[in-house]
DNA sequence: TCGAATTCCAAAAGCGCTTTTGATTTGATT
DNA sequence: AATCAAATCAAAAGCGCTTTTGGAATTCGA
């Protein structure tokens, strides 16, 4: 079914059975009602491409999700997806996920992606310090928001979790529970929420008095096997930390290993503190406490100003920042 | 830049630059190099959707995630996809995920996508015995590849795990290390994936001499709650399993969490086998035993079959069967 | 040298829609 | 009744490519 054989079928034209299907004003009621009543009993909608070519819009966005090791396991991917596409289909707009590795491939894939025309906007996932993507993305000016923040690029639209509250928050908590010796394994130090994940779990040793370079920063990949290292390497120190917290709960989930390796009660002798929320950490040994953010909601929050960047608001208000929330369990306890 | 400006600045119509550019024989080799030459110089690509709606390719696939509670987290999604996407862009296709509810809105949804002529071929995953998507995708005429098989639909493209075969051996492994009262902790009976390994299941068993309806078999979602309520109703009957093997790694880890509830020790009094061998089991306490599949190695044949698929070939030549791995670990150890 | 077969390219007709332009009809106003 | 504006629709020109068709120039065989 053709607009044409539409147009035919009812004696009209077919620009007409264009403007009456997109509401045009110069078309009468009448004509109108004939033209939606042909359009339902044939079953027609106008041909995507054929839309596409005239108007240029795609009617679809991509999520562009960076794959490092540790992260085809983390399953947040799935989760915002959810939520973007969610929204998105109020709006009859198609939400895409494609994977990129994060290498010297992910510059040209993401060429490869624009210059295919197959979408109008952008999510871009796992946002760092100073990103080359972005770059590229306001170059060549299209929508796009990022899930995170950057740091040292042009101002862009973000959503992102309030993460230096999170582990200032966190590190506090453990601070109460009598811990002294607080050590962090963090994300790759290039990662943006690595970052501020940093500035909080300083802040709030500071504010307690303690001084925060007393046990070095391990940055890692998000792996539980990256955990087990980097906490064997901080438990063989001659005054081991009594709590670690940890960039993810995959990292916790390792990190806990560590410690039993050693022979140590996890939250009696170690107290352990992950970020994610997620099932294995909630059905580990001991259930492992951790930093909840909705990944779903953001996602939902990220089609929203999707859509408004794509109906050219300024993008300076388009940022948005999501507080999450401390789940202790007793992975953490009293200091001993 | 058109490939009309191209045309003027070779002084040469379009029509030439075009077949030049497709490789048609009767352009002469030096024009032709004229045209590849400014093309270069120019970088001129084909607009993508004009090139779509005169050819009716998109140049573009799409994954079809069906989501339930528990998979959003299982992350097997992104592995898959990375495979797929791997060899798809060799043949410069787009590799593009997409997440649908599998309840009302699932067939909806799947229309919506193919109205929407975003894509050449589809990959659909978690099949169901009897699949609604896999009819309406035949109906349409569709090129596509299901991960995992159906049992009641008519032939079609399909690249999948030895489910019967795996559990089948995980069951006997069990058997041999002496366990004559052995649970089966399933996903839904609609899934194919969980029929199978049920099969699988059974023939260990009988092969042994063992009765294998004197355990139930419990049907549940694919997440670590599930296997917590399962796990806690097995092991309150009279003569309690003595191990369980579970439908993925997230179930076991809500079933030795059960077990750890009553005060038992996990590959001790009772033996855990998951599926799946992702990180969050090898790292738990004890460390899961389970049946490993590599997803991205599934995902490069199902996108090589889905080449051949599109290129017309018969579908019934296009089945394949991997073969998966038992590991065992310590939360499978002897009967008590 | 002539006709036939090749080689090479341009013109034109799609693909299916949107949007601009312009013509006709209707209605209101004096 | 004459004038002008408003309402309604059709025609035509895009969007940027591919592919069919056919014509001119060249090569070939006899």
């Amino acid at each position: 079914m053709s607009i044409q054989l539409l147009a035919d079928s009812l004696g009209i034209s077919t620009s007409t059975v264009s403007r009456a299907l997109n509401g045009y004003s110069d078309v009468s009621a009448r004509t109108r009602q004939r033209v939606f009543d042909a359009a339902k009993s044939f079953n027609y909608t106008p041909h995507p491409v054929a839309h596409r070519l005239a108007t240029g819009k795609t009617g679809a966005v991509a999520i562009v999700n960076s794959i490092r090791p540790g992260n085809a396991a983390d399953g947040g991917a799935l989760a915002l997806h959810t939520g973007v596409a969610e929204v998105l289909r109020e709006h009859k707009y198609f939400a895409m996920s494609l994977g990129i590795a994060s290498d010297e491939q992910e510059i040209p894939e993401l060429e490869r992606l624009l210059d295919g025309r197959l979408v109008d906007g952008i999510v871009l996932t796992r946002t760092r310090t100073n990103d080359p993507r972005v770059r590229l993305l306001q170059e060549r000016k299209i929508a796009f928001v990022t899930h995170g923040r950057t740091l040292h690029n042009a101002p862009h639209a973000w959503v992102d979790t309030d993460n230096e509250g999170a582990f200032e928050q966190a590190t506090r908590a453990l601070i109460e529970l009598g811990h002294q010796r607080i050590a962090l394994i963090n994300g790759m130090a290039h990662m943006t929420f690595a970052h501020l994940r940093e500035r909080g779990f300083r802040q709030a040793l500071e504010h307690a008095g303690l001084a925060p370079d007393r046990y070095p920063v391990h940055y890692t990949e998000l792996t539980a096997e990256s955990g087990v290292q980097a906490a064997r390497q901080l438990l063989r120190l001659p005054l081991a930390p009594t709590a670690i917290v940890c960039a993810t709960d995959a990292v916790a989930i390792g990190a806990m290993q560590a410690i039993r390796e050693i022979g140590q009660e996890v939250g009696q002798a170690v107290s352990v503190v992950g970020y994610g929320n997620t099932e294995a950490g909630q059905y580990a040994y001991p259930p492992l406490a951790s930093i909840d953010h909705a990944t779903a909601d953001n996602g939902r929050h990220i089609a929203q100003l999707l859509l408004r960047a794509m109906a050219g608001e300024p993008v300076h208000q388009l940022q948005r920042l999501e507080m999450p929330n401390l789940l202790m369990r007793s992975s953490a306890g009293r200091a001993p």
